[in-house]
DNA sequence: ACAAAAGTGTTGAGATTACACCCATGT
DNA sequence: ACATGGGTGTAATCTCAACACTTTTGT
């Protein structure tokens, strides 16, 4: 039988700073030296993919920070690393926006609209996670996996801008995802800033285990009314 | 490193007898003999996964048939076949329906409805390919891939039903895609059946090649007037 | 004429954006 | 009081399902 090398990579991705940043390390050796890689290694005999990728992320984060993994795709390209071939199930992982995880001395946050000089073929795998991301965050409940456990409108809307790359008004995502009974109230409320305004309230999102809840408008069964 | 095995798989499947069908194999050695299983293969050395799974469906149908053809997910239980680890990358296959290709004798079609004794993890890839192509019927034009190149809208209507195994309205079908621009009538129609009835227009689809044609109505940037 | 099948008109429900307006707080 | 940010009301627009109705054919 053919045997091939398989690794798993993950782009990890977090509102940060009002940008959408993904984790990556500095290769310290050839090939490559000095590019930035995802974090991931080789599939280990007794695991599946996902397993790995958790054990691998595990060295870069704490892997308690991971709101939400799930793969993306395969990238088979016979040559997409230099020497023997390495197959690549990619993930994308994402952390909540107000975890700062501890990283190792080579391991850096790079916003995903200015990423440094990256290793192999792992830009498309992170532009590729970031548009799963952009889609899925309008037809499920995945925000619950950027956001915080806490937090008021204006900040949901921050996380939602920065991940979607545009602006976003608070009115209607409030509206948005209340209607879909993806927030509830906690009932707290955050005393505003220094130059006043009304206190603002902490919501949660009501489920924190992703489900779509934008079932497609069109070609639905007949009388399915919701 | 550590190298294993890695195969592709593919649901190929085709709306026919007004019944959304898998192309299935029955396996003639142990481990499982007799039951039935997706086609596919060993990754070759010098190919990526899209074109390995190309080649191996060329063993079963002729390829000229395939429409569409796009990765599904990984399977990678360390069990998930017995023996030595086989790692396998799954994709989805689409064929028109008004294409009745040649198969092998060992091959046949089966109504994702009463699949018949299938081997391995097999099942699971079908009822992935099938969930993947109901979603995706509803917010791309993926119909072009199960649909003949012309076809009246009570055609469309059938494989539409079947594909997503609930009443289609051809109505509001022949609305919505056309509203997307989906559809493209030919000016031709077709005569009526000896039962009589007002003559069909024949339609194609506008375009063959996938995209998205209802991007996801919420969350979308300001002033996005389609 | 009548039945059959195809296609159009129309209505009502639901969802979403945009924007005006009201609310609660700090200075 | 007034500025500031939070939150609600509401109108205009779109989309879609349902169903009545019209059109075009064969018998």
């Amino acid at each position: 039988m053919n045997r091939l090398g398989h690794e798993v990579l993950a782009a990890v991705l977090q509102v940060r700073s009002r940008s959408l940043q993904v984790l990556l390390w500095q290769r310290a050796r050839e090939p490559q030296a000095g590019h930035w890689a995802l974090p991931g290694g080789q599939l280990g005999a007794d695991e599946d993919v996902e397993t790995s990728v958790r054990r691998q992320l595990a060295e870069k984060v704490d892997v308690r920070h991971l709101s939400h993994v799930e793969q993306l795709a395969v990238f088979s390209g016979p040559d997409r690393v230099p020497g023997p071939r390495v197959i690549a199930t990619a993930f994308v992982g994402l952390v909540p926006s107000d975890n700062d995880p501890v990283v190792p001395a080579d391991t850096r946050w790079f916003s995903i609209d200015a990423l440094p000089e990256t290793a192999f073929d792992h830009e498309a795998i992170i532009l590729r996670a970031r548009d799963r991301l952009r889609n899925k965050l309008s037809y499920t409940n995945l925000g619950f996996a950027l956001a915080p456990p806490a937090f008021t409108v204006s900040a949901l809307r921050e996380i939602y801008s920065a991940a979607l790359g545009h602006r976003v008004s608070a009115t209607n995502l409030q509206r948005v995802l209340s209607r879909r009974g993806q927030l509830t109230p906690t009932g707290q409320t955050v005393s505003p800033g220094p130059t006043g305004g009304r206190p603002a309230a902490l919501f949660r999102f009501t489920c924190r285990d992703i489900r779509i809840t934008d079932p497609f408008a069109v070609l639905r069964p007949p009388n399915a009314r919701r």
